[in-house]
DNA sequence: CGGTATCCACCTAGATACTG
DNA sequence: CAGTATCTAGGTGGATACCG
């Protein structure tokens, strides 16, 4: 009820803040990854290999990012061929509660979503 | 800690759900839209002046598409001139705890991730 | 006042091919 | 194995002009 007087921190500067991590968090990719790599450190072809429809470019890039971030880390291995592994730094597994609520929230609405939407739609156009 | 048993939520199936969500969430004006709202119903004007930078195309359209999903509620009233009043719904209130949650993460650890990607960006390219 | 319609620049992300 | 390079289609959002 009282949460009003809270909600200036999204409105804050603007948005800025805000939107600069949406940005980041709410890419195509993004929570995907962070998600899998909550499992544990995990190397570059078993990420590939347990995200769905992603591309290798996109991996890559996503993970640069996330790294790029201090949300991940990279490690590799001088070794033929070669291993790289890749984890959440505590930064990282910061990120996976809040990320809950909102994965929670849009579990528990989704299907009253596309019920509005499917009417919305249906109205006579 | 025993939090990996739930980013299960998340990879679901395959993220779609969660994506759906998100994509909508996290476009470059819902969420301010929807903190603004959390304020009170509200004239389009008013929300257009209370939103800096946001183009009337791009308010209206974020305004549909809250509307269609049943976040937000729009009453015209037939007056001259018109007048039309924008409210969040319950469900749309609902987003607010989640919403509130992520931007508290996003402020509480801008500064980290600004110093990180500062870091990044500097080391010999 | 509260929108629509149109045009356009930019960016994201996919496909494909190639490499240390 | 773990990338990089290049090209391109499609979508997002800004600017501007007009309308009931």
């Amino acid at each position: 009820m009282e949460q009003y007087e809270h909600t200036c921190m999204i409105r804050g500067d603007g948005g800025r803040a805000i939107r600069g991590i949406l940005d980041r968090i709410c890419d195509k990719w993004t929570m995907l990854i962070v998600a899998t790599l909550d499992e544990g450190r995990m190397r570059f072809t078993h990420l590939h290999q347990h995200i769905p429809g992603i591309s290798q470019r996109m991996l890559t890039l996503t993970l640069r990012n996330l790294e790029r971030d201090g949300l991940v880390s990279r490690t590799a291995y001088a070794e033929v061929p070669p291993r790289v592994e890749y984890a959440l730094t505590d930064r990282g597994k910061s990120l996976i509660p809040p990320a809950l609520a909102l994965a929670r929230w849009a579990i528990e609405h989704s299907n009253d979503i596309q019920a509005s939407r499917d009417t919305y739609d249906t109205q006579d156009g």
